[in-house]
RNA sequence: GCGGGCGUAGCUCAGUUGGUUAGAGCGCCAGAUUGUGAUUCUGGAAGUCGCCGGUUCGAUCCCGGUCGCCCGCCCCA
């Protein structure tokens, strides 16, 4: 008995999507380019349950996040619908870890699930494309990574200068606070980071009051808080470097950074943002987000270094850094500019017998055709030509295959070829 | 979770100050001398007006609830 809210179970859930033909072509569409790219860098295809244990992912992010969790309890087992792809690959990496010549490129392209409010470019379900670089801990990992990210840009067709990436590096913040606060509770970076990313929805002085709440998280002083909160403001890297001693590591690798994306010509597009912070908590290093440059969709992907999580899960230490892609936001910024693509239906071939007669003909043409690998569509029923031929030009088939009495008792099948508009003829054998 | 808007044909939407058979465009189907794609012309099918309840002689229209979608807030990848 149905209870609670439900809609009669004819509507797809709050938040999911069916996929059409039409709908489908395009999402294989963009998951190609997706696989392209990752491919073009060298990257391998993994895969991973899309229920995993509830403690995976509790223990990454603490229990806050159960109640955005599709998660549930069967026969004693506490399950739950991965929110994102990156605990499952931290789990294949460390069953493997002695086995493995690192560093490894790995990708993915899966459905994830959140409960959570929907608003645009955000859903219960969505597809993320996910791309990540384990056992390099140098920034190199990051440049190929960013480079991955606007060569898929491109292949979307989105002009440079239409999304752009912010960059910035959670040691800068660490390494700064390092000789304060952290110094005797290291453990609140996490909280610190989770609060000043809210910055830019509620505002610099409800994070310091966040940051100095003598009952929150992190309990900073009012001078650390007011520090952090000037750091935040750095828009360079010279501007960052005020912030921190001159023998910095982290500046030293985002300064290594930015020559080497230089290099892949994209340091333009990248600008440093100290406000950037990303609100994971398992971030360690750089951090980045990609954003549409007209400033109207929310976030398009995000990512950065998380050097501890592998440590953090339960295995031995190995650096990591990556980045998660999402289908919803791309796909508006693709709506917008109206660069989506329509996809054609891929059937090169329609063969067609006029009367029954003919159907075992038709069915050895079709076969013949398939055969040498191409795509037939076999005409069922009893359809006009008429209508075979309209619809075989909608679907932007090559040729059709006609077979009447007439081709029958001669023993051929007229091809007609819709681009030439003309038409000649084959044996029934080929 | 909160506030606002919306829900009429497959799609985009009109409309009814509450009154008989609810409309258009596009799409779909059929036909324009029986085996050939476009345009055109003609005709056709198609809606429990989201769902449930209330008010009323009578509700697609008014009221309440509910489900869904959109926008903002909250939250967050």
């Amino acid at each position: 008995m149905a209870k609670g809210k439900s809609s009669g179970g004819l509507q797809a859930p709050r938040g999911t999507r069916d996929f059409y033909p039409e709908d489908m072509r395009r999402r294989n569409w963009l998951f190609g380019q997706f696989r392209e790219t990752a491919h073009a860098f060298g990257f391998e295809e993994v895969d991973a349950p899309i229920v995993e244990h509830l403690d995976l992912f509790r223990r990454k992010a603490g229990e806050e996040i159960l109640d955005q969790l599709y998660h549930f309890e069967l026969h004693d087992r506490e399950l739950a619908l991965r929110a994102e792809m990156t605990p499952s690959i931290a789990r294949m990496v460390i069953a493997r870890q002695g086995a493995m010549r690192f560093p490894i490129r790995w990708f993915t392209v899966t459905q994830n699930w959140r409960y959570e409010r929907m608003t645009r470019g955000r859903r219960r379900e969505h597809y993320q494309w996910n791309m990540d670089i384990w056992g390099e801990p140098g920034v190199e990992a990051e440049a190929e990574l960013l480079s991955a990210m606007f060569t898929a840009f491109d292949g979307l067709g989105l002009a440079r200068g239409k999304v752009g990436v912010r960059l910035n590096s959670r040691a800068l913040l660490e390494e700064s606070l390092r000789r304060g606060v952290l110094a005797d509770r290291p453990e609140v970076f996490e909280p610190l980071c989770v609060v000043i990313d809210k910055i830019d929805k509620i505002g610099a002085q409800a994070v310091t009051d966040l940051l100095c709440d003598p009952n929150g998280g992190v309990k900073l002083s009012a001078g650390e808080a007011e520090r952090v909160i000037e750091m935040l403001s750095a828009r360079s890297l010279d501007d960052a470097a005020r912030f921190t001693s001159d023998d910095s590591g982290a500046l030293t690798d985002l300064r290594k950074l930015y020559d080497l994306l230089d290099a892949y010509g994209i340091a333009d597009h990248i600008p440093f943002d100290a406000s950037v912070v990303r609100g994971l908590a398992y971030y360690t290093g750089v951090v980045f987000e990609a954003f549409d440059t007209g400033g109207v969709l929310r976030a398009i992907a995000g990512g950065g270094r998380y050097d501890r999580l592998a440590e953090t899960l339960g295995g031995k230490p190995v650096p990591a850094v990556g980045f998660g892609f999402g289908d919803a936001v791309i796909a508006e910024l693709l709506q917008d500019e109206g660069i989506w693509p329509d996809p054609p239906r891929d059937v090169q071939d329609i063969v067609y017998a006029f009367g029954a007669e003919e159907k075992p003909a038709a069915i050895g043409v079709a076969t013949r055709l398939r055969r040498q690998g191409r795509n037939v569509e076999l005409c069922l029923g009893q359809s006009k030509l008429k209508r075979i031929l309209g619809d075989a030009d909608k679907v932007g088939a090559e040729r059709v295959f006609l077979i009447g009495s007439d081709e029958l008792a001669r023993g051929i099948v007229k091809v007609r070829d819709l681009a030439e508009k003309k038409e000649h003829e084959e044996p029934l054998g080929g």
